[in-house]
DNA sequence: CGCTTGCTTGAAGACAGTCAAACTCTGTGG
DNA sequence: CCACAGAGTTTGACTGTCTTCAAGCAAGCG
C-alpha cells in the first residue's frame, strides 16, 4: 500500500543554505485554530502557503449551498496556491480542522519559489501533477461507483495519505485528525444520511470502530474488499 | 518530419530559438488517424506529448468495465505525462478523435524541458495546475449538479475549450470534433440513455441541433440558463 | 442492399436523496 | 454535580431521479 508521502518539506532537502534562504525569504507565518477560516472562497489570491503542522480542509460551495470538500491537507503541503496559476480569486475556502501552522508566501513570490531550484521546480509540479491524478480517479469513482463504495474508498485514501500520522489504537488504526459524518459526506458526494447508514452498518460487521467526529478503521482488508480491490 | 510548426504553440512563444532547440531535442512526431490509440492504461509510461494538431480523448476504465473520459486533448496542450510524476504507467488511455498529430518527448526529457526556461516551467505548471482546478469543478458538479445541469456544464466546458476552433454554422455553434452520446455520457457521468433523453427534449425546445456523432449549440444563453447560471 | 453503428424511446425497478424525528454524547453553566 | 443546550448521529418512511432492461428506428458504409 502505498504511503504517498507528498512531503514538499522533503523538497528543499539537499538544497543550499542560500537556496533555501530564496525560498523562505518574505515568508510569514500563521497559527490557526480548530474551525479557523484562513481564506474563503472568493476571496483576492494574494497568497499562497504551505502546511508545516496540523490539517486542513479545503472546500467549494455552490451557488445553492451545496459544499463538497476538495482535499484534506497534509504537513508539507503546498495549498491555496491559485495566484501560481494567474488566478484573482481562491476557488474554495480553507478551515482549520485542529490547531495549525502554515508558511505564508506573498503572491509576487511564486516565481522566485519555483525558478529557486531545478530539484524545486521538479517536485511542485510532481506534487500537483500527482492531486491532478488523484482528482482523475475520485472523478472516476464519484460516477461510476456506488455510494459505499465511494465512502470505503475515500477512507481508503485518507488513510494512505495520513501515512504514519495515522494513530494505532487499540480498536484499529484511526485518522489522526477528527471528522464528522458530514465531512465524510461531503467528500464522498453523498448526504450524511446515506453515510451514516453506510458506516453503521459497517461498525456492526466490525470493519469500523465506533466513535463521535472520528474515523476508526478495525479491519483493513475488508475495507478493501469493500472498496473494491482496486484502490 | 520537420518541426517548423511549433513555433505557434502557446507555450513556447517568447523563447529564443535556441531555447526552443533545447526543448525540442530528442522529439519525434506521431500521427493518428481517428481511432488509433497512442498508449493504453497500464502501458509503461516512457514517453510524454504535446498535441499539435486534432483532438484525443483520454479515458480510465474500471475493473468492472465502467468508462470515464477524464479530458479532451486540445492543440497546444502537453498530455500523457504521467512520467513527469514519477508514474511507472498511465493513469489512463489516449485516442484519436481526428487525424492528429503529437509531438514526442522520450521520457528522460522531462527534466530538461521542464527546465528549458523559467517561463516555460511556470505555463507547464501553470496549464497542470488549472487542469487541477477544472478537475475539482467537474468533481463538485458531479457530486451534486444532477444529470440535466452537468450535461448542460459539460457543453458550454466543451465550446469555452474549443475556443476559436469552434465552428460558426447556419445552425449554431459546433464542437470541431465528433462526439457521440456515448461520449457525453462518459464525460458527465450519465449514461447514453439518459443522455439522449436529455439532449433529444433540448433540440425539440430548440436549445441543441440535431445530428449524429456532432455537438451543435442553438442557443447559447438558453443552455447557460439549463446549467444553472443564475447569476 | 444489408449490416453495423449510433440514437431514441418505453417501462419497471433500485438506489440514494429528502423529510421528519428521536437519540446520544460532550461540554458548560447554574 | 446535575441539568441543559447543542452538535453530532441514527433511523424510519417516502419519493424521485436515474439506471437497467428491452426494443426499435435511422443513417452511413461496404
Amino acid at each position: 500500500m502505498p504511503n504517498d508521502q507528498t512531503s514538499d518539506l522533503g523538497a528543499f532537502e539537499g538544497l543550499s543554505p542560500e537556496e533555501v534562504r530564496t525560498i523562505l525569504s518574505g515568508t510569514s507565518t500563521v497559527r490557526l485554530a480548530p474551525g479557523d477560516l484562513l481564506f474563503l472562497q472568493g476571496d483576492p489570491a494574494d497568497r499562497f502557503f504551505l502546511l508545516k503542522q496540523g490539517w486542513l480542509k479545503v472546500t467549494q460551495v455552490t451557488a445553492d449551498g451545496q459544499k463538497l470538500i476538495v482535499r484534506i491537507v497534509h504537513p508539507g503541503e503546498f495549498f491555496g496556491f491559485a495566484p501560481a496559476l494567474q488566478r484573482d480569486e481562491y476557488p474554495g475556502s480553507c478551515e482549520a480542522i485542529v490547531d495549525s501552522v502554515a508558511l505564508v508566501w506573498p503572491r509576487n513570490r511564486w516565481k522566485a519559489v519555483l525558478g529557486a531550484a531545478p530539484s524545486v521546480t521538479l517536485s511542485i509540479v510532481q506534487a500537483i501533477g500527482r492531486k491532478l491524478d488523484e482528482a482523475h480517479v475520485r472523478l472516476r469513482e464519484m460516477t461510476t461507483e456506488e455510494a459505499a463504495r465511494r465512502v470505503a474508498n475515500l477512507l481508503l485514501r485518507l488513510w494512505s495519505e495520513a501515512g504514519e500520522s495515522a494513530l494505532d489504537t487499540d480498536g484499529g488504526i484511526e485518522l489522526p485528525y477528527p471528522l464528522t459524518r458530514q465531512d465524510i459526506a461531503d467528500m464522498s458526494g453523498n448526504t450524511l444520511h446515506t453515510v451514516s447508514r453506510i458506516m453503521a452498518a459497517w461498525e456492526t460487521q466490525g470493519v469500523l470502530g465506533r466513535g463521535r467526529r472520528k474515523v476508526v478503521i478495525a479491519d483493513l482488508d475488508a475495507l478493501k474488499q469493500l472498496a473494491g480491490f482496486d484502490d
